[in-house]
RNA sequence: GGCUCAUGAAGUG
């Protein structure tokens, strides 16, 4: 019954294209009542798991499951059809069937959406839980609603929430993103007081924000702050200070932090080597990039597209067609299609 | 009890 949860799941996840149509219709009889009343494809892969055991009526998790594979799709309007089916077979929807929407409205930046569907949800006798709140503060904040985000967040002590660190670190973006230190303290006083400690994704997407600006002092500072509040940095944070070497111009700081991770037990990756040679390439020391993308694959770490794809923007930008080509010829030669 | 929903990294078409 749940392998029949873990099947709809999958076919999400691969998003499968919806010739679904054709399928619902040829589907025998014992279809599940949803299939009559959503007149529109459901993804292919769902459609064939419901077909699997005539006898088996969908459980709340299987709508759920479903829902979101729609959700992932952007089809809102599908999901929420989906959702009156459910209602209509006697199953209510639950806190998670109210997530899953309020998510999908997230993704397509639509606040308003998004808090309309949470009142529909306690309008339903449903409490909004943490998750909730995680959601639709991050999306508040990807609207630029800083105030109106604080306000929501504000308000979870009155519901019986505590904010948690998806909460915070939601908010702890918004500051991190309009480089304002002050807010990022802020809301990391505020998580001390609450109890609730700052995590590797908090450092981690504060660190973003000062190396995308370029502000890689910053972000070391803050790398530094973390390592003295006990929190190892992983990969992607080691990741993100080499970013923000590169985006300041300086590309062999950048390379050295491959080696200073290594120490600390963490060896680089295929998107950290990548960001490193992206650096020498904008500083056209496409020899360099080059040693460097021989020590990575020394390292057994392999190029992908995107690293052959810098390479040859590379050799573009230092009017270096010739040696370009040959990159591109690569690129095709390890099985990667240009662009 | 388990199975469904939330947060950070690469040149960024």
């Amino acid at each position: 019954a749940s392998t029949y949860n873990i099947l709809c799941k999958g076919y999400g996840v691969a998003r499968k294209p919806q010739e679904a149509q054709r399928v619902l219709e040829a589907m025998a009889k014992g279809r599940p009542p949803w299939l009559a009343t959503t007149g529109s494809a459901a993804p292919e892969g769902a459609a064939v798991a419901f077909r699997a055991s005539p006898g088996l009526r969908p459980t709340l998790r299987t709508y759920n499951t479903v829902i979101n594979s729609w959700c992932e799709e952007g089809g809102i309007h599908e999901a929420r059809k989906l959702m009156a089916a459910m209602r209509a077979a006697g199953v209510s929807p639950d806190e998670v069937t109210f997530n899953t929407l309020i998510k999908a409205y997230a993704k397509l930046g639509q606040p308003d959406n998004a808090e309309r569907l949470v009142r529909e949800m306690e309008n339903a006798y449903l409490r909004p839980n943490e998750r909730t709140f995680a959601i639709l503060t991050s999306c508040l904040v990807e609207a630029g609603q800083m105030d109106r985000a604080r306000e929501i967040v504000a308000h979870m002590g009155a519901r019986g929430l505590r904010p948690n660190s998806y909460v915070f670190n939601a908010l702890i973006k918004g500051y991190a993103r309009a480089l304002s230190p002050d807010g990022v303290n802020e809301v990391l006083d505020a998580m001390a007081a609450a109890g609730v400690p700052a995590d590797v994704t908090t450092y981690g997407l504060i660190m973003d924000a000062w190396s995308s600006a370029g502000r890689v002092g910053d972000a070391r500072d803050t790398i530094e702050r973390m390592r003295g509040a006990g929190v190892a940095p992983d990969l992607q944070a080691w990741s993100v200070l080499a970013k923000g070497y590169v985006r300041a111009g300086r590309p062999a700081e950048a390379e050295k932090v491959l080696a200073e991770m290594e120490a600390a037990g963490v060896p680089p990756n295929i998107v950290t080597f990548t960001t490193v040679i992206s650096g020498w390439c904008s500083a056209g020391r496409m020899e360099d990039a080059e040693r460097l993308l021989t020590t990575m694959v020394d390292r057994a770490v392999e190029p992908n597209s995107l690293t052959h794809k810098t390479l040859v923007w590379g050799y573009a930008e230092a009017q270096m067609p010739r040696q370009a080509e040959e990159r591109l010829q690569a690129m095709e030669n390890a099985g990667f299609r240009p662009e």
